[in-house]
DNA sequence: AGTGAGATGGCCT
DNA sequence: GGCCATCTCACTA
């Protein structure tokens, strides 16, 4: 178990989204610490993208901790009643990220069907772990953070990435079609199309 | 299985 | 005032 360092996120949004697949989620939001497994994330690039919330460098109160250094979280309210928890990747002032999809509860819980219920999208993700506004902005390297992302040695291989068009950005024009939405090949878990 | 609408409220123009 | 990086339920067929 090793939590990752900092510059784990520094690297180009895509390359960590999809090498975040397979790490494990510590979350510890309520006092009890869990731990999932990632298995779909999307990536989002910044302001050259479309549907990014910093396209052409809108800096909003929403999206200041976008700005921030990678690594750290990037919660957010939608629709008025769910969060969706993302990842800065980059340096200060590149405002990109990676959007945690869905996760897989480790350890599988007995009852498989019922837990495959809970976290297989970004809003009940965050509603099962109690992820909200006051999870934003935390440094998620260190291990004292409601939130951190470290790896145990599960291996992921480049075939069993898939990669196609993120979800729910029909708005963004061609970029709606932008192949970066990446799971985990015939997982359980993934969020439905 | 596929489509459509409602919930619900902060955020942005 | 309108728009959402969502989810659930009702309806059609």
């Amino acid at each position: 178990m090793k939590i990752l360092p900092q510059d784990f996120y520094f690297e180009d949004t895509t390359s960590v989204a999809k090498a975040l697949l397979g790490k494990s989620l510590h979350i510890n939001t309520t006092g009890t610490e869990y731990k999932a497994r990632i298995v779909e994330v999307e990536a989002y690039l910044g302001i050259t993208d479309p549907a990014c919330h910093t396209f052409e460098g809108r800096r909003t109160p929403r999206t200041t901790s976008m700005y921030l250094s990678g690594g750290h979280s990037y919660v957010y309210q939608i629709y008025g009643m769910y969060f969706c928890l993302n990842v800065v990747t980059r340096t200060e002032n590149h405002p990109e990220a990676v959007l945690i999809r869905a996760v897989e509860p480790l350890p599988l819980a007995a009852k498989f069907e019922k837990s495959q219920l809970v976290s297989n999208g970004p809003g009940k993700l965050c509603r099962h772990y109690a992820i909200n506004k006051e999870h934003n902005a935390l440094p998620m390297w260190h291990k004292k953070s409601a939130l951190y992302i470290s790896d145990d040695g599960f291996k992921v291989s480049k075939s069993q990435i898939v990669s196609r068009p993120r979800i729910g950005v029909d708005y963004a024009g061609e970029a709606a079609a932008w192949p970066l939405r990446f799971y985990l090949a015939d997982d359980k878990f993934v969020s439905k199309k």
